[in-house]
DNA sequence: CGGCCATCCTGCACGC
DNA sequence: TGCGTGCAGGATGGCC
């Protein structure tokens, strides 16, 4: 599932592909996956003018209004005709075309000329230089959460999901069902710096996904190479040999080393 | 406020 | 083989 750096990936393919092009037509095959109050008034003839990123959102950014899409689990924009699950289609005046696809259908293209109005609630960026180790103390200390659903919520640090989760909790030593203002200050700054590292890499490795966006060159993220617990319940943990577990939190799977991982509850 | 649940969707891994 | 069941999950909204 597309996180930031999957989501970051996209952007820097679509830099290099849709600015420029001039939106000639559009096709909602699924019309839930559009919303606006007028799509073609409002997006047909409109030049792109770049590309960007924001939480998990890829910003669209024309000469008049912006194009927010969330790419949510199963979401992808290519160039090359997907047989399947299209749900949004552009057409541009140079000929090539900006698939939407999306098997399970949650993803979303949004019209909006007020970006600020959409992704004001969403927290800090955690590769931005103001997201520091002190920053970071403060917010945890200010919330009494569980460490895992707070830091899976966008309003409070954008951009990690599921996976990238899992695998900071393990890189810091901290137990996922541990509550945010009982994590000592030098293990939340061994949890920023895992945050960070692990996202650095992982864009470096363009993602764990295969959601590459490059003209024919079906390059594909590396990442999940270098993943050390995320899907690895029941198997032995790469640093002590304990079988890693499997549990629920928060509705989502989350996997962790209970003898690595220290839980912290006050 | 925080935690929990349902919702949206489809493909796939199960079990029998 | 083929059917039914349940699970996966990002974000939102409702409920307690």
């Amino acid at each position: 599932m597309p996180e930031l750096p999957e989501v970051e990936t996209v952007v820097r393919g679509l830099q290099n592909t849709i600015v420029g092009e001039k939106i000639m037509d559009l096709e909602a095959p699924w019309e839930k996956a559009l919303v606006a109050d007028d799509p073609y008034e409002s997006i047909v003839g409109r030049v792109i003018t770049g590309v960007s990123r924001r939480a998990k959102y890829i910003v669209i950014e024309m000469d008049e209004g912006f194009l927010l899409v969330h790419l949510r689990m199963t979401g992808k924009l290519t160039p090359v005709y997907p047989e399947k699950h299209v749900t949004v289609i552009l057409h541009f005046e140079s000929g090539n075309s900006l698939y939407f696809q999306d098997t399970r259908k949650f993803g979303r293209m949004v019209y909006t000329k007020d970006p600020q109005h959409a992704l004001g609630h969403i927290g800090p960026e955690p590769l931005s230089a103001d997201f520091t180790p002190d920053l970071f103390y403060q917010m945890l200390h200010g919330k009494k959460r569980l460490i895992k659903p707070l830091l899976l919520d966008q309003s409070f640090l954008a951009g990690l999901g599921n996976i990238y989760v899992d695998e900071a909790l393990f890189q810091a030593a901290i137990q996922p069902l541990s509550v945010s203002l009982s994590i000592p200050k030098k293990r939340v700054y061994s949890l920023h710096s895992a945050i960070q590292s692990i996202l650095s890499a992982s864009i470096e490795a363009q993602g764990t996904t295969v959601l590459n966006f490059s003209h024919g060159d079906n390059r594909i993220g590396s990442y999940q190479e270098a993943l050390e617990v995320y899907g690895r319940g029941d198997e032995p943990c790469l640093k002590c040999g304990t079988l890693i577990i499997k549990i629920k939190v928060g509705q989502r799977g989350t996997h962790y080393c209970a003898s690595c991982q220290k839980k912290y509850t006050g």
